[in-house]
DNA sequence: CAGCTAAGTTCAATGACCGAACTGAAGTTG
DNA sequence: CAACTTCAGTTCGGTCATTGAACTTAGCTG
């Protein structure tokens, strides 16, 4: 047996650690619902070696959880972007983070806390919001900088754009920081259905020369 | 950074996937929800090599999700059970299955359906009884053979036990001669009470010759 | 006491992962 | 327009993890 398959397993558990079990993987689509959209973006805010970032975007590409499509701005730079069946997903995912969060604590409180958007109630490890007891998708998530977010780790460009309030599948909007916007700006599913600038909007990475 | 910890990220997710993530974890993790509590039974279940088995059962002990203890019919035979820790992976387990129940089906439909004892409801992936709509734990669900057991698949005695209802974190026990009911059996306040000694016996496969 | 079983450990071969360097295509700058 | 930069990977040698088989240790059992 491949040291990656689990071939005697004839169980849906195995099927899914198949798809997502590898190394790097679920931490690949957890910075999916958070938006990142680009090979560089995740490579920074992972550290992961690109070859092996490369091997598990292709993989999630082939299983269908993510597509890559080129950029309408930028072809040459390819965008993945969750689909339904990454999306579904989401359960497992804040299950798993809502664990380590009770039973391997961050000193100083989690970093991130994720809320209910029509009511502020946090999300238990079920998906349920504790104010208004429904079960909540990741579009009605809005995650936000925890108690024990630590400034000085994570200065790169795309853990600055994450410390600030942002709703779970929407793009992170990539925005040169050059006061003269020669280059078009890209085109992104933001772009196409823009969040009201009272809520949430996407989140803007203004990169550092 | 070795090729098991996530040292850049300061997150619940990778502090769980450090525990939890490495391979073979989930599924060890899984077969104790299902009863198995011995060294031989988990490696002939798993079919994992034993070097890893060891390796992963150990640190399982010692971040506290399972506990390893002399069995006081035979202490020379360790027997692993979970504890508060572990069992609290169930939602994040429950999730990550039934993720791989609709979007990498195995044919024939699934091996084992999940119930909740009190209404014979099956679960979603947040387990949450899809009859009664009430939260459900591992103590309250009855593990059932599936329209896709294959019976030609794991004819080895832990996965003839295991085509057996039973309830989640009991002991696998198997009786050679009594007639179990093949529909989950609705739920009695006797079966949350630990099973009567002369109904179980000790923890005894039955060998296929 | 010889044989059996359960619970591991040891070991050589193979595969996966890491980090750094490199490639090639496209856009940007002087 | 040539040099430079950015982006999205690929290549590669060294290290670590996993595999499968053989071996060890300890307590029964006939």
């Amino acid at each position: 047996m491949l040291p990656k398959s689990y071939d005697g397993q004839d169980c849906s558990l195995a099927r899914a650690l198949e798809v997502v079990g590898e190394r790097w993987t679920l931490l690949v689509l957890r910075d999916a619902f958070y938006g990142i959209r680009h090979f560089s973006d995740f490579q920074t805010h992972l550290g992961a070696p690109r070859a092996v970032l490369s091997e598990r975007l292709r993989t999630l590409v082939e299983h269908g959880l993510l597509t890559r499509r080129p950029d309408p701005g930028q072809p040459s730079r390819p965008v993945y972007a969750l689909t339904d069946k990454g999306r579904a997903l989401w359960p497992a995912l804040h299950a798993l983070r809502s664990w380590g969060e009770q039973h391997a604590p961050a000193p100083g409180g989690p970093r991130r806390v994720f809320v209910h958007d029509s009511c502020g109630g946090e999300l238990d490890a079920t998906s349920v919001c504790g104010t208004c007891r429904q079960q909540v998708g990741p579009e009605q998530v809005l995650a936000s900088p925890g108690p024990g977010l630590n400034p000085g780790l994570g200065q790169d460009a795309v853990s600055t754009a994450l410390t600030r309030p942002h709703r779970l599948g929407q793009p992170l909007t990539v925005l040169a920081a050059a006061p003269h916007p020669t280059r078009p700006r890209p085109t992104t599913q933001a772009d196409v259905r823009p969040t009201p600038p009272e809520a949430i909007g996407p989140h803007r990475l203004t990169r550092v020369p």
